[in-house]
DNA sequence: CGCCAGGGTCTCG
DNA sequence: CGAGACCATGGC
């Protein structure tokens, strides 16, 4: 049995958000877009996962079918909002990202809202990346390395461009393989990709829940951050005391109820 | 048009 | 360790 067959997932929510930028929304409802350097249309057909171009392996593995949603849904917290979160966004589900594309997009994030990093990637793609029929590629470090900070500024990164470039020749270079990486426990592999420039904790845990299937991962923006002295009933704290006590209360796949909280704060402050 | 955004880094106490 | 200043850009 293949999982498309049988494991429900809501494509319009998972690719809403923020967790990748560049796939476009058609006419007829469905989503074309690239996996790494491979064009692909899914669509949603009654509940389900829809691959109409490209690999349907790829496709299943890219949008986690695998991820138990039933189970991480039996284990998210009980207060009122972690429960309207998940009567929200039931269906969305924690993509597996290719690590380098992840890493540099996230890299440009800081401080800038959803729709301007997809705009930023898109024009990073269309600058360094190979066309193809749904889309450009995403650039390779290498080729980014080659580039110059005059150039990703033209791309509308500002003064993240630096540390793009940096990262970039750090990857290219070998210095830190992405890869090998995987084989770390979750607060080594903190430690390591908090060293890259550009790379602050948040930056690093959205890399953990995103290319590193670290479902724990809790990353703090300042969604998140409301959120959170919401559930505190308004007291604050430092950024250590807030992750410590997202890790103590969100359960074993925070990462997951993390990414249907910052979908609820969106929606609702509309 | 002013506010704000999936922050990181450096400095200073 | 913790707080503050500074950093560019564009959607809304």
């Amino acid at each position: 049995m293949r999982l498309t067959d049988s494991v429900p997932i809501s494509l319009d929510l998972t690719l809403r958000s923020g967790q990748v930028f560049h796939w476009e929304h058609q006419a007829d409802g469905s989503w074309t877009g690239l996996i790494g350097d491979t064009p692909v249309r899914v669509a949603e057909k009654n509940g389900l996962l829809d691959v109409s171009r490209g690999s349907l392996a790829l496709a299943e593995n890219y949008f986690a079918l695998d991820h138990p949603l039933e189970e991480i849904y039996a284990e998210f917290p009980r207060d009122p909002m972690s429960a309207e979160a998940l009567e929200l966004c039931r269906g969305l589900r924690i993509i597996r990202q290719p690590r380098w594309e992840c890493l540099a997009t996230f890299i440009t994030s800081s401080m800038k809202q959803v729709a301007h990093i997809r705009s930023m990637s898109l024009s990073l793609r269309k600058a360094f990346g190979r066309p193809t029929e749904y889309g450009y590629t995403y650039p390779l470090p290498e080729i980014l390395a080659a580039s110059s900070e005059q150039a990703l500024r033209a791309c509308g990164l500002g003064y993240r461009a630096p540390n793009l470039l940096a990262t970039a020749g750090i990857v290219a270079r070998g210095n830190v393989d992405l890869d090998a990486l995987a084989g770390l426990e979750t607060p080594a592999l903190l430690e390591a990709l908090v060293k890259l420039p550009g790379v602050g904790v948040k930056v690093a845990n959205c890399v953990l829940l995103f290319a590193y299937e670290r479902l724990d991962a809790v990353p703090i923006d300042v969604w998140i951050h409301r959120v959170l002295i919401a559930m505190r009933r308004g007291r604050g704290g430092t950024p250590a005391q807030l992750a410590r006590y997202a890790r103590k209360n969100l359960g074993p796949y925070a990462g997951y109820v993390q990414q249907y909280l910052f979908h609820r704060a969106r929606v609702s402050s509309k």
